[in-house]
RNA sequence: GUGGGUAUAGCGUAGCUGGUUAACGCGUCAGUUUGUGGCACUGAAGACCAUCGGUUCGAAUCCGAUUAUCCACCCCA
């Protein structure tokens, strides 16, 4: 008799791990965190579900659709589809709790109904930071999220992306000297695809919603202006008078010379007058990051500067800068091009301890081995015990495949002389040694783990 | 939402213009004599060839629909 059988089957756009692949997604999380708590931001968690007109209350157009949506008895309820409208919900409903500037970091997923491709989601993580200022903030903060960016990469082994920097203002006020006005966003988005459909399309593009093609010119002009962030600034600063225009050049200057103090290396960023996306709430500061190898995945982490974070839930000001990296769709492409270090870091725990016993003094053995296994723990070894009764080939070869470094044999002569014999599975260096001595030699062998993600020349 | 491609064991593929027991690699499991793995060798399990219908003496192979999935657009992390 056949038992009807569900095929087990996961919905498309939702990512789903291997043990070892999530062992190591989860080490990046915690890097993330890390460097986060460094910068002194707090964690924050928020319901996956809202009520529907706090989600909606800006939303409109493409997001609209893209939203999973239903009741539940008489709750209208939508998934959150990023985490900065919760954010903006939180502060305003807690604003009088909190202390400002408030910096808080959430890692969390989000939903949108899209339509799936090639590391692109309908679930997935966003490791979102925010540094809210009660009516202002200053423009150092905006210097602070690209060092944070530098440090995250960087203390992964990522050592291929560019930071592109951008400036709203700098953008309206361009636009505005040449006479763009309700077109602006769609000019944008226009122009931002400039690297993908090339300078041709744009022009024609342009010509489409009725840009004449002197202007489209001198914009595309304006958008290739290249070179160190010292030189385009000095190049910007000669080329308007407008207002807002030299402002936002001014803070362009600002940020970017003040990411230098903060020690980032000019390679790891640039200004980018082209970058453009995900500008709705923006009005100041862009970013944009991209691995510099792989630009066709597109944005890994992209944020900038908002005046107005809540205005939808309270009449506070309350401006603030932030980024939101797509970690979902880091770890996708660094585990599609093989960057992740999953041997060294893709190990459920250090050590695994095998009892070798036959049956009349298993017990035996198998208490010893539990009695190890609690002292390695203690002493900051995560570890397992094989307890199967298996043959001795089969248990070392489940740790072989789980890339667990060191193995612990325990057998009679290891209990008679109160020694435990440690192997280490990549070194193949074996020693007998008393428990703290065994300590020592599982902890020196722990460090000479590399990064968690190996940028490789076998790139193609 | 618009346009195009694909659908064969857990995964990756072969199967040419329709002809009987659907092949291979990886993976999984077992074994190569019981305290030393990764390698090698041997073997096993695992597919009603996405679903439904049609053409045909005969369909994994041709046609249609459905579903899933991928790519491009759109939008975005």
């Amino acid at each position: 008799m056949k038992k009807n059988i569900i095929a087990p089957r996961t919905l498309s756009g939702f990512m789903e791990l291997l043990p070892q692949e999530q062992a190591v997604f989860n080490k990046i999380k915690s890097v993330l965190e890390g460097v986060y708590s460094s910068f002194g931001f707090f964690p924050l968690d928020t319901p996956v579900l809202e009520y529907s007109e706090i989600l909606l209350a800006k939303a409109g157009g493409e997001t609209e659709k893209q939203l999973y949506r239903f009741s539940k008895g008489d709750t209208d309820l939508t998934m959150r589809f990023d985490l900065t409208v919760p954010l903006a919900k939180y502060v305003a409903k807690n604003a009088g709790n909190l202390s400002f500037p408030f910096k808080r970091y959430q890692i969390g997923k989000v939903y949108r109904g899209e339509r799936t491709q090639r590391g692109r989601f309908r679930e997935f993580y966003q490791s979102d930071i925010d540094i809210i200022g009660d009516g202002q903030l200053s423009i150092i903060n905006d210097a602070e999220i690209p060092a944070i960016i530098y440090n995250i990469f960087t203390k992964l082994g990522i050592n291929d992306f560019t930071v592109r920097i951008n400036n709203r203002k700098v953008l309206n006020g361009f636009y505005d000297m040449l006479g763009f006005g309700e077109q602006s966003q769609d000019i944008m988005r226009i122009v931002d695809k400039i690297d993908k459909i090339g300078q041709e399309n744009v022009i024609e593009e342009l010509g489409k919603i009725g840009v004449e093609t002197e202007k489209a010119n001198r914009l595309i002009e304006f958008i290739r202006i290249d070179g160190s962030c010292a030189e385009v600034v000095s190049k910007l600063k000669q080329l308007g008078d407008n207002e807002i225009y030299l402002q936002g050049v001014s803070e362009l200057e600002q940020v970017t010379s003040l990411i230098s103090s903060f020690g980032v290396p000019e390679k790891f960023f640039k200004i980018d007058l082209s970058i453009a996306r995900g500008l709705d709430y923006y009005t100041g500061t862009v970013y944009e990051t991209t691995l510099t190898a792989h630009p066709e995945i597109g944005s890994v982490c992209s944020g900038g500067r908002y005046d107005n974070l809540a205005e939808y839930y309270t009449e506070r000001k309350l401006p603030g800068v932030g980024m939101s990296i797509g970690l979902t769709r880091l770890f996708y492409i660094l585990n599609e091009k093989n960057y992740i270090n999953k041997n060294d870091f893709g190990s459920p725990c250090d050590a695994m301890i095998i009892p070798m016993a036959n049956d009349e003094n298993y017990s035996q053995t198998l208490a010893y081995a539990v009695k190890i296994g609690a002292y390695l723990r203690e002493n900051g070894i995560s570890t397992q015990i094989y307890y199967e009764n298996k043959k001795f080939k089969g248990k070392i070869s489940y740790a072989d495949k789980l890339s667990i470094p060191n193995v612990v044999f325990i057998g009679e002569d290891e209990i008679k002389n109160g020694v435990i014999t440690v192997k280490n599975l990549k070194t193949h260096e074996q020693q007998t040694l008393a428990q703290d001595k065994a300590v020592e030699f599982i902890v020196s062998n722990k460090k000479q783990s590399g990064s968690l993600v190996i940028m490789g020349e076998e790139d193609a």
